[in-house]
DNA sequence: CGTGAGTTTGACCAGTTGGTCAAATAGCTA
DNA sequence: TAGCTATTTGACCAACTGGTCAAACTCACG
């Protein structure tokens, strides 16, 4: 086992290529359809090499998850209070977008992990994601009573939001062979502007 | 092997413990992380009596798959060109709501092999739902042109209903840690039935 | 260039996997 | 109830699984 001190040059690089290799089969098979050989195959390593930097295959996968959750909700920590409400939600939705097209293998490990129920990450979810999750639906909820962005269920709203944008990465391979040749992104960015705008743009009624 | 004649009482029974089972494994686990046994020992039968009704694992997810896919894309069959536009549309969103309430499984199944590229189900994808896809987006075309419902990308518009709903199947454990004990499928159907309202109403501009 | 730490590997292990098979049992019908 | 078919099972198999270990190799640094 690599020692506590600061990782070599070798250890860098090694770790790098195994969370590389590691999320490219975990985001394609789950967890439990991964294997260990398949990993390091990807990464270049043999088995025995690949255990010596992380203890177990669950090792690799709590690493992921951990890097994952965090910069999986920066976007909606970047939105801010003192902005133009519909413009933040704007942008918050075209960020998420954006994550999915530059970050799809991400958003599919995530996906496969809730879908199966969560049974390594629900913790994380019911406590820092509510938490996070509570504090900005705060701030949409006196976005509303201003009358600045429409009265709508707070939650439901951000999670239409990660459904809209998630499910061009989660369920990419429907979406193109629905859609062929025509890029998804492209028109999903404008569907979405245009959702976004009737729904909350604030209602004389 | 069961014979080619017709199924005997008993085989009836088996066969529809064994796809239960299935059912209930897959969705959970993935088709790679699924185990015959479990789902032998959850149908309440040995390995190889189980391997009597269906040759391979293979098999079973083939019959699940098979039988899904058609009963998954009856809602949308159900668009009706001689409805009232925006009417049919929101009973198909509703349609869809419920499906996820009432087959979490069945979604979750579609889901986890959608997320793990569809490597099983890729052909009907692009043949039967694109095919089928592709007829109603013509009828909103013309809803559109007739100035019925507002304009709007048709396939996104569909992408957009499926993900928002099949969401509250798929990321079920998500979407509860974060509303606590608030019943998910009341504030979805109110939520949605406003934001489809609100995208497709007839826009004066 | 020697030496100790860091790195890599082949051989191995016990448990699990999907699947087979012959033999035993249960069910049905003449 | 005899005899045939349908059903069930224990024992088994080869391949694969996650993981271990001692021995070998490589590297950085004095």
């Amino acid at each position: 086992m690599p020692q506590d001190r600061a990782p070599t040059r070798i250890q860098k690089k090694n770790r790098a290529a195994i969370l590389e290799a590691a999320l490219n089969v975990f985001s394609a098979h789950g967890f439990r359809g991964a294997t260990v050989d398949q990993i390091a195959t990807e990464a270049g390593l043999s088995k025995p090499n690949l255990l010596y930097y992380f203890p177990s295959k669950e090792a690799m996968h709590e690493a992921l998850l951990a890097e994952l959750l965090d910069t999986w909700l920066d976007p909606l920590r970047a939105l801010d209070d003192s902005g133009e409400p519909l413009t933040e939600l704007l942008a918050y939705v075209h960020r998420k977008l954006e994550m999915s097209r530059d970050y799809p293998r991400e958003s599919r490990l995530f996906a496969n992990e809730i879908v199966q129920g969560a049974p390594r990450i629900y913790q994380a979810l019911s406590e820092d994601l509510k938490a996070l999750v509570d504090d900005k639906v705060a701030l949409l909820e006196s976005w509303m009573d201003a009358g600045r962005i429409a009265r709508v269920h707070p939650y439901h709203l951000l999670f239409s939001i990660w459904s809209l944008t998630q499910h061009y990465a989660d369920f990419d391979v429907q979406v193109r062979a629905v859609l062929g040749d025509e890029d998804p992104f492209d028109g999903a960015d404008v569907f979405l502007d245009t959702l976004y705008r009737r729904l909350l743009s604030p209602h004389p009624n």
